[in-house]
DNA sequence: CGGTTTCGCTACGACTTCGTATCGAAACCA
DNA sequence: TGGTTTCGATACGAAGTCGTAGCGAAACCG
């Protein structure tokens, strides 16, 4: 019940991953060392019952059954639900800055692409969306939702309007945020009402930012 | 669990509401009548719940001692879950066709004021919108907000763009669906995102209309 | 090999939830 | 008054859940 204060108990590290020059040795502990195949197990795990079978059928009980994994194995990772699901929504993380594609629409097809494609790599493809908005209709991880996942996407938005801006393909007096609510608004929305393939969603937003630039635009 | 098959096992009959001319007498039943204060209490009970503590703290002995009522009392009306969320998401249902205000946002702020203002009369004004989203993240649940609630939304707001096409304010080419993607799904998001306030959000519907009117339609 | 940690599994106590049953009292009608 | 239904309160059995503890086995290191 506590919203995941997100405490570092036991991160997965990759232990070795940026260790290569820096740092003291990465310090390898004794005895047998965590299944990372168990953190993925589990995450996706987590992620599957939350996202299709909602918050109602959510439990540690659950994820670890579906994770083929023991329960002790699950506490020993993330110490509570709100942990686990705070790690799991850090998966929905975009990346950093966006680079620039050539123009709005362009920025915006290479973000959603990014965003599906991050989310097919983990082989959980079309869950993440669902995800977090199922995630976004708790009140006790509302706010970390929109802490870690609803700004950082809001921010890339609004870094893609304001170029659009710049290239004098928006007018410059477009509202940016009304613009950001816009484009993350809709594709929430249409991840939400959509009964399957919810990869689709995202891939329109490109169609989605012609329209709004028709109208934000001045074509004349 | 079973998803609300909204079984007519005791509808709250207003018993006399439309009963002055038509059809038999309104039966009188024997015994003490149904509180109509009880039936207002848990329905608003099970809406704050839903609301504002989220899915995992709705339980009908939540609901019971949140209306001041014994349980009994609520399973007396509706014989689950399922049963009591579906008849609170009746409230949700908007009202018939809406009358043509002249403008399209004008249309717009009328019903934005409409729905906001039936919200408000029931005395739990701004915990409606909430109370569906929360549904809409349920997916026992979602089905049966689309149809009820999402679905009906969308006719009016489709109604109002296809008026705005007639006007000749929205260019003839505008795709219908999509704009009531970008009405609704902005709106949406903004009672998902809003952590107060919900009233506001309905509102500013109006504005949304205008950037999207110089949006879709041609001033030139 | 011994030492250490994780593995999956099972069981535990405390708690909550569901939906039902029972209780005496209250509210209505004939 | 008697008959009927609802009222709030309480208790019940069955089931699920949480987080912890113990088990023997496996996986690593020195």
């Amino acid at each position: 019940m506590t919203p995941a204060s997100a405490r570092g108990s036991a991160p997965p590290e990759p232990a070795g991953a940026a260790g290569d020059v820096a740092g003291p040795a990465p310090a390898r502990r004794p005895g047998r060392p965590r299944s990372e195949q168990a953190d993925r197990a589990i995450l996706g795990a987590a992620l599957r019952l939350l996202a299709v079978e909602g918050a109602g059928a959510f439990s540690m009980e659950a994820v670890a059954a579906e994770a083929g994994v023991g329960k002790t194995t699950v506490y020993r990772r993330w110490s509570s639900k709100g942990e686990l699901i705070g790690a799991a929504l850090e998966l929905l993380r975009p990346p950093g800055p966006p680079e620039d594609a050539g123009s709005f629409e362009a920025d915006l097809e290479a973000f959603g692409r990014g965003q599906g494609g991050r989310a097919r790599d983990t082989g959980l493809a079309d869950l993440l969306p669902r995800f977090g908005v199922a995630a976004l209709g708790d009140p006790e991880l509302r706010p970390l939702v929109i802490e870690r996942v609803v700004g950082p996407v809001r921010a890339i938005l609004a870094e893609i309007v304001r170029r659009g801006i710049d290239r004098g393909e928006l007018t410059p007096g477009v509202d940016v945020e009304q613009a950001v609510d816009l484009l993350h608004g809709t594709t929430i929305y249409r991840i939400l009402l959509s009964e399957t393939d919810l990869g689709g969603a995202d891939r329109t937003i490109a169609a989605l930012g012609r329209t709004l630039r028709e109208g934000l635009g001045n074509p004349g």
